[in-house]
DNA sequence: GGTATACATCTTTTT
DNA sequence: GATGTATACC
């Protein structure tokens, strides 16, 4: 029996306080969740969800909540669902919860044929990028000496964040007479040009793809915002420009969108995330509610206060409380280490403590650090202790070369006009197709205008190809085409009945797979204003038939319908069977001769095979998650997984991972290592000339890793660390004294070393750098890799510089407004009132500037700034993103 | 044209 | 300390 709605919404909200309770219960309309650490987000998002099914009778399906990883939407959907089924099973599916770039992914496959966007697209990982990237800087004729493809990269993915296509970013670029920016214009251009030619899509393109598409076609969007009635926004704080206007395209018109976060949080500014997305909500919904969660429930009252007094530092910062009725808990324990060695050790030695004389699971427990490297020692000291450990890198398995290769088959297969991934395996295994030939076959591919696979099949028409080349190209396209026949459905001709329903891929339906959680009721494509495909490839209105693959075949062969006559071997209708991706992998590793049988095999290709066999199991254990997926959902999942979705909660093991990696979590027992000055914050920020405000995020990232904790918190340093290969002198980082000491339980590792006599790390304080801060900064940069006394004066005075230049960045402003308010102030409209001339303002592009001029005149109001280094700038104030600077 | 070796160059954080 | 690049040799 179903039960009532005031009984549903009973249990839902019972044990929720009061601001919990509004959130829960706000029906239509804009809502702000501003969530402070560990205040029961998650718990209040999965009742909203629930309760918006239960008492608003809004069906499951029409609710898309997005979360900032695959495995938080996994277990938002699980959670979710929990609570449905307890209510009453009737309700039991999930809404759809996803990524920003997993619905991206999915949308633009879903509406490739409108858009006329490849149907399976190779989506690159940021290697691929740096690849093409480094081809279009050549081809425009420039060289990576000079434009750095890092950089150039990063630069370019500002502008996709910005939704800034070529044309705009160079337009933009030549109006303010920037070099480099004009330059990197132009390389944009042609990085487009190569990824369109390849049918490739960046990670950023998911985003601003997307955006487009749902601002630029009215009947799309009306449609989509139709299916997703009620929007749910999560980490709201570290959302770009393309998420923001996806957010808001899906929002248009019914408003339903809940957006929660929490600002001190933020820490993702440098890929583009703007904190005045959720600084300005309700600039931009006007009437939306504000829900403010403050009480924490995860922490001890010491670790919440010493979270708080450090967050307390940053002035860019809306004020907020949070308290806890938690027991006081212990007081943090700091350690000081002479090495990496010794502070890696004492970490797991405190660690094997809790768990063997505190009974604290093993899976109860992590260790957090601001770089990858920090990793290397933490694993060989647990391994050492024989701790069990998981690590957070998931990426790092796809981003091996044995995988990248055989995947690259599979894109292959998955879309022959794939080049990119065709140029990486042609010669894989080797084949006797050297670069020579494979520029050979890419000059005839571009002549003729096919593909590099179609030039692979006529490679005796190539010219200048050595009879061995010729041979292995021929070998690679049969090997290609015989797996296309196995596992694509072979052409059909025009004319043909379309093709029934059982082997056919359907990979419109989403899938659980791991990505996408998506409602039960499968989504309406292709209603009303479609274009009809082509008769060949199948029936629209058939429920199995899918538009995406049904594209693959016009793109693939535009003329297929009037002229199916030639070429036999490549099929012309690709549809996917819809065969086990493991067996297909298993094809591929076989056809392609991947294991080598050798009977000597040394360790490294050993490694290899087994990494292989790995991919084989991971990709059984997703088609057994997953029966209806499709080889696209398969490359599309592994295309997007992030470092924290391949960790398994019960897992037995401490779990090692990044400070970024870590939000979003809790566990009893936290221990952040290397608490460095020049690490956390890191010394790209102190040196940058972007100041104050990034050192603020990294500030922000150490209290999000101290706010993971809930019982125990360590934090720990050493005076010395390995840095590429040299021995460097260190010291804690400037944060520490941020923390209230009483907080803080210090510990000296390196007491007993101590000669008897000289000051003890308690009663010299090293760890308390305000004892250094008085003394003039030393004016030259200490020389590293010296030994014995001099490196311990070295480290110190390296401490003390790299602290005064900080200390005096974050001075207070001599006089004027407190910049905390001058930083709310909204950027997009407002920002101009509280402009004046003389104010020291940040652009992100030019840099440090100070307004010379202002010219209102209403949309269009105008500032002259004169940057460091550039000279006066003209900008036109609505867009141009100009910051405040406190201080000098 | 393929492969092995030395060497040089970075290292923030990630979907 | 590991990855890519340049060079030499097969």
């Amino acid at each position: 029996m179903r039960p009532t709605t005031s009984d549903a919404a009973e249990t839902l909200l019972k044990g929720l306080t009061e601001p919990q309770r509004e959130a829960v219960t706000h029906q239509a309309g804009p809502l702000l969740v501003l969530a402070g650490a560990g205040s029961g987000k998650t718990r209040t998002i999965t009742r909203r969800i629930a309760y918006l099914v239960a008492a608003g009778g809004v069906a499951p399906g029409n609710i898309l909540a997005v979360t900032f990883t695959n495995k938080a939407a996994g277990e938002m959907s699980r959670r979710t669902m929990q609570l449905l089924t307890a209510i009453c099973p009737r309700y039991a599916s999930a809404a759809t919860v996803s990524t920003f770039h997993s619905l991206g992914a999915r949308l633009l496959r879903e509406f490739a044929p409108q858009l006329g966007a490849p149907a399976v697209p190779n989506i690159l990982d940021t290697a691929d990028q740096l690849k093409v990237v480094k081809q279009a800087v050549e081809k425009v004729g420039l060289s990576a000496e000079h434009f750095p493809p890092p950089r150039v990269l990063h630069t370019i993915s500002g502008a996709k964040n910005r939704l800034q296509q070529p044309e705009a970013f160079a337009a933009s670029a030549e109006g303010r007479r920037d070099y480099f920016h004009v330059q990197v214009g132009r390389i944009y251009g042609a990085y487009e040009e190569l990824l369109r030619a390849a049918k490739a899509v960046d990670f950023d393109d998911l985003l601003l793809k997307t955006a487009l598409l749902l601002r630029d076609h009215a009947a799309i969007r009306e449609q989509l915002q139709d299916r997703y009635r009620h929007l749910l926004i999560d980490e709201y704080q570290d959302t770009n420009h393309a998420q923001f206007v996806i957010a808001h395209m899906l929002a248009l018109g019914h408003g339903n969108i809940c957006a929660t976060g929490d600002p001190d949080q933020s820490i993702y500014a440098w890929r583009g995330a703007n904190l005045s997305n959720i600084l300005d909500f309700e600039k931009y919904f006007p009437n939306a509610k504000v829900v403010r969660l403050e009480q924490n429930y995860r922490s001890t009252k010491t670790i919440l206060r010493a979270a708080s007094g450090l967050i307390s530092h940053n002035r860019m910062r809306k004020r907020k409380a949070l308290w806890t009725d938690n027991p006081a808990g212990a007081r943090i324990t700091l350690f000081r280490a002479a090495d990496e060695h010794q502070e890696a050790a004492e970490i797991v030695r405190r660690l094997r403590d809790f768990h063997d004389r505190h009974a604290v699971a093993w899976d109860q427990m992590a260790v957090f650090y601001r770089v990858n490297s920090i990793s290397r020692v933490l694993e060989d000291a647990l391994m050492k202790a024989a701790v069990p450990y998981q690590i957070a890198r998931g990426t790092e398995f796809y981003a091996r070369k044995e995988v990248k290769d055989v995947l690259a088959y599979l894109k292959l297969l998955a879309n022959p006009d794939d080049d990119l991934s065709c140029e990486r395996i042609l010669n894989v295994p080797a084949r006797g197709v050297g670069e020579t030939s494979t520029g050979r076959l890419a000059a005839f591919a571009a002549g003729q205008r096919i593909s590099l696979l179609a030039a692979c099949r006529r490679a005796a028409e190539v010219e200048g190809l050595t009879p061995k080349a010729s041979h292995g190209c021929l070998k690679f396209a049969a090997l290609i085409d015989a797996l296309r026949r196995q596992f694509l459905e072979p052409a059909v001709r025009s004319g043909d009945p379309p093709p029934g329903p059982d082997p056919i891929d359907t990979a419109a339906e989403p899938t659980q797979d791991g990505t996408d959680f998506a409602a039960t009721g499968s989504p309406s494509f292709g209603t009303g204003g479609n274009r009809t495909v082509s008769a060949q490839a199948g029936d629209p209105a058939d429920p199995l038939f899918d538009p995406v693959l049904a594209t693959a075949s016009q793109e693939a062969d535009p003329d297929a319908a009037s002229t199916e006559v030639d070429m036999p071997p490549p099929p012309s209708a690709p549809l996917l069977r819809r065969a086990p991706v493991a067996r297909i992998l298993e094809a591929v590793i076989d056809g392609a001769g991947f294991i080598d049988k050798a009977a000597h095999i040394d360790e490294e290709t050993l490694q290899r095979q087994s990494n292989i066999q790995e991919l084989i199991n991971v990709a059984a254990e997703f088609d057994r998650q997953n029966p209806a997926a499709t080889l696209a959902d398969y490359l599309q999942q592994v295309a997007l997984v992030s470092d924290v979705d391949r960790l398994r909660d019960q897992s037995g093991a401490v779990t090692l991972m990044t400070l970024h990696a870590a939000k979003g979590l809790e566990f009893p027992v936290v221990a952040i290592a290397a608490v460095e000055e020049g690490l956390l914050p890191h010394s790209r920020v102190t040196n940058s000339d972007n100041g104050p405000r990034d050192i603020e995020e990294e500030r922000r990232l150490l209290f999000v890793g101290m706010t993971r904790a809930m019982q125990h918190l360590l934090l720990s340093y050493s005076c010395y660390r390995m840095v590429m290969g040299r021995s460097e002198g260190r010291v804690g980082s400037s944060f520490l004294e941020e923390i209230p000491k009483d907080c803080l339980e210090p510990v000296d590792l390196m007491e007993l070393e101590r000669p008897a006599g000289s000051p003890g790390y308690r009663d010299n304080a090293v760890y308390l750098p305000r004892a250094h801060r008085r003394r003039e900064p030393s004016p030259t940069p200490p020389r590293r890799g010296s030994t014995g006394a001099g490196q311990e004066r070295g480290a110190a005075s390296r401490f003390r510089s790299a602290n005064a230049s900080w200390a005096s960045r974050a001075a207070p402003p001599p006089t004027g407004v407190p910049a905390a308010e001058a930083y709310i102030e909204p950027r997009a409209t407002g920002m101009r009132h509280s402009l004046r001339s003389g104010l020291l303002v940040r652009h992100p592009t030019f840099g440090l500037g100070r307004v010379a001029e202002i010219h209102p005149a209403g949309d269009k109001t105008r500032v002259m700034v004169d940057f460091q280094g550039r000279g006066r700038t003209t900008l036109v104030l609505p867009p141009a993103p100009l910051e405040p600077v406190d201080g000098e």
